[in-house]
DNA sequence: GCGTGTATATCGCCG
DNA sequence: CGGCGATGTACACGC
């Protein structure tokens, strides 16, 4: 195919908002936050009505070179080559796509209204927390806030109250959590020392904590509670069940 | 196209490692780290020989359900709908797409041995600077260590000494710093202090820095410096230049 | 494989 | 639009 025709096909379909699709050997080239170039191979290269646009090698699962959406796309034809660029002004970038040989074009109008559902991150491990910290932490916890701004610290997953009136920071990982998450809770727990008195208590609430930040916990005098995350959905979907919320199926 | 044709093609595609791209009408699930359904909708789904399912919508940059390379992937047919799974022991996790309809079905054999070349790393720069601290630093420094290990407390960047003989430790960031970058550079002169003692001075390398950050850097006695990156991969290429580096264009 | 940190991260939320 | 944290983050590197 001539470059000129897919250029203009290429227009055309982006014009319609439909998605294109290319198999191609190509060069790429990116300048911007940083810079990047890629010498000649085939790849498949995808551009969204959106102005995204994606360069995937045959392997990994990241694009090799990429323009997130809201980019400028525009395509020309230079001799035999097609020219595919797409710019974005802030921050300054833009990405330059050689395609010397077009093995597959493909156009499509793609209609998708479907709602994307997902369950397990970590908002919703954390209001269940909030909703059963007996269930869930094992031990009977009033809830005070659910994502507490502590000045310019940050903000704390939860702030509660435990049974002896003592306030209680929870920070709350959906994953194993490092050493990272344990300077997090000590720095709100600091501040919320510093800011509200009396004795804190700091919680980390995950599935699983390293071993280095778990030394690290002890020494702060910080607790580590272990959460199962799919306990936590099933407590929310028990909860939703009795007000009407999806039946889950519960298969193997 | 029949699911059971389409099927055949696909698992001798993947078995011939060549890259699968599909245009379809789909519904996906996900079960592992979290759990996400997709309704019917028209998608863009890539399967490349190593594993990877990438399944895009028709807007965004990322692919709203994913199987990161080293999955395992198996086509199938069940009836009129084609089944493709892709899964991975560790983390435990399955992606299953369900195909109703295929516009447009593409195998392609792509050879990309390319190199990526990419420059303005956060690398890139920590190394320019351990090279010519007196240039981007403004001040006569000694390299000791990169990547200095810091007991349990992290890395820092660079760890040098300066003319009066004081530790110091340099934290780069390739973008503008915030408050993490300062809480992260003090963690890091806290333990150099602690562990060799005397004075020890804790320097933000970066190209700007917020308000908060740059406020919080202060009341902790640490010092910020501006760093261009353009002049850091000048100053890498400068050097290089005399052993046979690449040469840039520098267009405009 | 685990632990740690970067990424042209991207994305969403909130001031 | 800036600032900040989450992501099914993915990915590379060191131990």
């Amino acid at each position: 195919m001539q470059a000129a025709e897919a250029a203009g096909m290429i227009a055309a379909a982006l014009a319609r908002r439909n998605v294109v699709v290319i198999v191609a050997t190509c060069t790429v080239e990116y300048d911007g936050r940083a810079r990047s170039r890629l010498g000649e191979g085939d790849r498949v290269i995808i551009v969204k009505s959106d102005g995204t646009v994606l360069v995937h090698r045959p392997y990994g699962s990241l694009p090799v070179n990429y323009q997130p959406e809201g980019s400028a796309v525009s395509v020309r034809a230079e001799g035999d080559t097609l020219v595919i660029t797409a710019v974005r002004p802030r921050p300054s970038e833009r990405l330059t796509i050689r395609v010397r040989r077009i093995a597959h074009l493909v156009v499509a109008e793609l209609r998708d209204d479907a709602e994307f559902e997902l369950w397990g991150s970590e908002d919703e491990l954390r209001d269940a927390i909030a909703r059963n910290p007996e269930l869930l932490l094992g031990e009977r916890l009033k809830p005070v806030e659910v994502e507490a701004k502590l000045g310019r610290v940050g903000f704390a997953d939860l702030l509660m109250v435990d049974e002896a009136g003592n306030y209680v920071v929870v920070e709350v990982k959906r994953e194993e959590a490092g050493v990272d998450a344990v300077f997090q809770l000590k720095r709100y727990v600091g501040y919320v020392q510093r800011a509200l008195g009396g004795r804190v208590r700091g919680i980390l609430a995950a599935p699983s904590i390293t071993r280095r930040a778990l030394a690290l916990l002890s020494k702060e005098g910080l607790e580590f509670r272990r959460i199962d995350p799919k306990a936590a959905v099933k407590a929310k979907s028990g909860l939703l069940g009795f007000i009407g919320g999806d039946e889950e199926q519960s298969g193997a």
